[in-house]
DNA sequence: CTTGGCATACCGACCGGTTAGTCTGTGGGC
DNA sequence: GCCCACAGACTAACCGGTCGGTATGCCAAG
């Protein structure tokens, strides 16, 4: 057995464990609210533990922006990729986003609302990542407005705007044990933005 | 000539100026990096000002707070309450909703930012006023779709979710210096929502 | 098999700095 | 002479981060 086996609660590694408990008091009561000392008692661990694995408070916050980041950008590409007509390929992402983004409300709900408390370098960076997925998506729109499958009434970043607005709003109103599935949010929410988009 | 006139920078009177520049500050630094020392140099007094005429540091953001939500929901209501067919008045609300939030983007950006630093009272007091607001909205919406102009393809609950969140979504991303007005942001998503609500 | 040495993993008392809020003081208009 | 509107020094609490110390496991030498 690798992992010591000492008196903890839980049985997964200190840092994973660490990284866990501070994304969920992070969405529960916001970064500044959260103290290191609150984080560590909740993982069973001391600051030293703690100090051992990250080098900041900030870096755990950092490393839920790029956990977020890498799975979101990972998704859209596949989607974006794939060999289907536009308007299926558009669907499928827009379907999608939302549904990996309830399946981690948590990692959402820190996302916008968090996000000045990273460092300015950090905080360009996650910026730039940011900005890279957005241009994918909107590359997507812009596609089936040329051939003419999608309406161009809109500017394509305004549409993603709007896209993208609704699926930061989840983390504000959805609940898991609410009347929706998030499939079934995820096909709702995919459809307005397809008949907003209808020629 | 009723207010004092001190060696302070701008003529306002101090409560309205305290609100105004915390406001800013919250708005740009975030509720818990701004401290009420900041504050009350930044608008050019002192701890004793501030607190002469507010309880405490929650009761200035949560000031923000009931000033925006009483500006909406009275423009709402004026809007809703109009004279005119559903889709006319639907389409007169979004696009004012989306207007106002723009010409006070800073509440706008405190508002969904900071709301977990209400204490609990006040944090229900906002969400109960903040769906009424919803109801209202909602309503018209179901209007609509009862009367047929509207699709009842997507639950009245998710248009309006769908509609707040690209507006809740403005702070993050609209530029007064960028491409477009206000006025033009508005038209785009107003006409999306009402494309998407085509039947 | 045992022993010594070293690295990793973690503990927890401690420190400098910051914060919201308090309280006593004061000056000027009525 | 009184009181409203503020001034500003002060305090008690708390926070992120540090640092010397300890326990445990592993590996190599004897």
């Amino acid at each position: 057995m690798a992992t010591a086996r000492t008196t903890d609660g839980s049985g997964a590694p200190v840092p994973q464990r660490l990284l866990a408990t501070a994304t969920r008091l992070f969405a529960e009561q916001g970064y500044d609210r959260t103290s290191v000392q609150e984080i560590v008692e909740a993982a069973g661990v001391t600051k030293g533990a703690l100090y051992h694995y990250f080098g900041s408070k900030e870096d755990l916050l950092h490393e839920v922006y790029a956990r977020m980041l890498r799975l979101q950008q990972e998704r859209l590409d596949a989607f974006a990729g794939a060999d289907e007509p536009v308007e299926v390929r558009l669907r499928a992402a827009a379907a999608d986003v939302v549904v990996t983004t309830i399946a981690n409300l948590d990692d959402a709900a820190i996302f916008f609302r968090s996000m000045h408390h990273l460092s300015p370098e950090k905080h360009k960076q996650v910026r730039a990542e940011r900005r890279r997925y957005h241009e994918r998506f909107r590359a997507l729109i812009e596609e089936g407005q040329q051939s003419g499958v999608f309406s161009s009434a809109t500017p394509a970043d305004l549409v993603v705007d709007y896209h993208f607005g609704s699926v930061h709003h989840l983390s504000t109103w959805y609940r898991p044990d609410g009347p929706l599935s998030a499939r079934q949010v995820a096909d709702h929410l995919a459809d307005l933005l397809m008949r907003a988009l209808r020629p």
